[in-house]
DNA sequence: TAGATTGTTAATCGATTAACAATC
DNA sequence: TAGATTGTTAATCGATTAACAATC
């Protein structure tokens, strides 16, 4: 065990890895027991590393043996906190808001989108699915009965920074920023960021040399 | 210099960071030049660490001076082959597919989605912008003329890997999967993954403990 | 008991950063 | 010349992995 030891990101990740592999297995239940080595098979992530991995957060499989399937599956998930609902309030109503919260694995993984806002007053009180687009000047008032602690950021660029800003503000744990930009926020708040032209951008690197022709 | 050694993955990162950066500060050109130190402060990322990262591909500032602003932008964006157009195809032309079309960013940056395949039929002969969405089946023939070396996979995970094969086949470098699987491609191709779902768990671990009170 | 596999320590590997001579 | 800042080397830091005693 290593407690009170910082965890590294890369671990976090890889957990997140290792629990969507184990909820691919746990409905075939061909398989009750799994050892590293079948998780080094599967996702190619090094036997020993995985072993590691857990040995941050406590000792889950048996020597000789290996690790229960949906006992390993439970942990991981609890260690990550997604065994529970987690409620998430987006903001930016635009392409790429909507498409996400048409996104049916957002809920089968225990996160809710429980409230949308944006600041165009075209979309404020349009209906989604059971949700209606409200307005940004409220997110504050709004999640005080919600109480969502994890936010989406879909808005363009140039308003991101204040959105975040009013994102804390409202309670605002963590938040996944889909924006083109680092935001700042205050220390204790996480922040990630995906970002979909950097991800080209590091994929169009690896092209072969000769670029137009052939 | 340092040529002929791999460049790491994290340095990839950091460039197209750079870039993104310098893209913003290059329209407003009250700056000519800029030092690594001002990198530092911008970005967050370690000014002897952007050094090493340009070192990989040569010399591209004066010391005393520091960085030209333009200068620098082209050659981090020839470095990442994002100086020219580079066409895109996607498949899957569901809410996220369609989403990513209406994504004007990724043309700014000189992505371009030249073609959208779909295995549904129904799907199939939708326009979308100029667009129109193709059959899958026809994704190796299309691609013949259209010569796309860069596939975007926005299909459902039980798809993926048979897309991806099909991606390769037509003859496809990288691919950025979105499809929440790892898929299995030859040797020489790249792939990477972006996962909300992923990213979202990461997240949910720094949450603090009380989850749903208070 | 013999074989399998864990959890953890120690060795290795690679990435980050500080320091500094070179140079504008 | 003095001050600023580069490119690169060497030191540091942290993450990965091999090895192995413990144990089922």
């Amino acid at each position: 065990m290593n407690r009170d030891t910082k965890v590294p990101q890369p671990t976090l990740e890889r957990l997140a890895t290792y629990l969507r592999y184990l909820n691919t297995i746990a409905d075939k239940d061909d398989k009750k027991t799994i050892s590293s080595a079948d998780i080094e098979r599967a996702t190619g992530i090094n036997a020993a590393q995985f072993r590691k991995d857990l040995s941050y957060f406590g000792e889950f499989g048996r020597p000789g043996i290996g690790y229960d399937v949906r006992e390993l599956q439970k942990h991981i998930a609890r260690i990550l906190k997604v065994d529970e609902v987690q409620r998430v309030v987006m903001v930016g109503a635009g392409n790429l808001g909507l498409a996400l919260l048409g996104y049916a694995a957002l809920r089968r993984h225990n996160f809710h989108i429980v409230a949308v806002f944006d600041n165009n007053p075209n979309k404020i009180g349009w209906r989604r699915g059971d949700l209606e687009i409200q307005d940004i000047q409220r997110l504050r008032e709004i999640n005080e009965s919600l109480r969502a602690r994890i936010g989406i950021l879909t808005v363009p660029a140039f308003a991101a920074q204040e959105v975040a800003d009013r994102l804390v503000e409202a309670g605002v744990q963590v938040i996944l920023n889909f924006a083109p930009i680092n935001v700042r926020v205050p220390k204790g708040v996480v922040v990630r960021n995906v970002c979909f032209i950097q991800e080209l951008t590091v994929l169009a690197y690896y092209l072969s040399a000769d670029e137009n022709q052939q």
